[in-house]
DNA sequence: TTAATTAACTTGCAAAATGCAAGTAATAAT
DNA sequence: ATTATTACTTGCATTTTGCAAGTTAATTAA
């Protein structure tokens, strides 16, 4: 699975690897609902299909967004994580996050409005920053 | 061509409508390079199918992201312009770049390293105010 | 201590999205 | 009047995504 970029372009080059259904959902998932195991992101609403996730976290690994360890506590466990490459597509995922409170709102009459998007509203590179942090000390436990 | 909502989270939401290998692309077409007309498309460095193109545009019409009108000075042509709905997907666009420049140039060895980027690292939210600025005066000429 | 369960996958096939090359209709240029 | 241009459409190939079932090793329950 490696990586073909369409042309020169920096923003066409993220999306050569960020641009497609799956792969920033999952990032979101790790980020903001801290899932860390095969079984965690199974159990997500947004049911992605196992063949598929052991695909795009391959890739994600491939990419250095994610590591893959073996659980210290329960060997047939393993565990997904952000790098600090991974944790640095928090902007995106938040200006997602308030694009979509604003303009897609309007179509998903079952959108959730959590009290995240407010603190995103409220003051945005400090939550950014909140998020990382909490993350980060998250998987150092 | 609508869009089915994979659950209630906002970001998600977000990405069935804008993760896909083109529609960010074709935005940032219009955005950064004043692509107007499907020729402008499928002239750009990108090399989208023309098929795709047409069900592309179609898509961010039907979503309101996009319009698409008739050339005053020339009947066959049609203008495609980002409404503000679109213009507000700037602040995605500009982190896609950032991050890219920072995380992605060093696996595709073409990508540029264009002044634009040089604006977005000195001023963020001035880069995303003047570049929405800027292209309502291209669009109202 | 054997049996059932769980976690992390893989496999085979179906469906959907994307890509390629060629063709078409209306308009504009020569 | 003929050629070229613009904005598409069409048919088919390839790639990506999805579904359901199966596999293996480790853990837990009986």
């Amino acid at each position: 699975m490696d990586t073909k970029f369409r042309c020169d372009c920096p923003i066409t080059s993220a999306l050569d690897v960020l641009g497609d259904k799956w792969i920033l959902v999952v990032i979101k998932q790790m980020l903001l609902e801290g899932r860390q195991t095969f079984k965690d992101f199974t159990e997500a609403d947004e049911a992605i299909a196992t063949n598929i996730l052991t695909s795009k976290l391959k890739f994600l690994e491939e990419m250095g967004i994610v590591t893959k360890t073996s659980s210290p506590t329960n060997r047939k466990t393993r565990l997904y994580h952000l790098t600090e490459k991974g944790l640095s597509l928090t902007p995106i995922i938040v200006e997602l996050a308030l694009w979509s409170d604003e303009n897609v709102r309007m179509l998903n009459p079952i959108m959730r409005a959590d009290e995240a998007l407010d603190l995103m509203k409220a003051d945005k590179a400090g939550f950014i920053e909140q998020l990382k942090a909490s993350y980060r000390s998250q998987i150092a436990s």
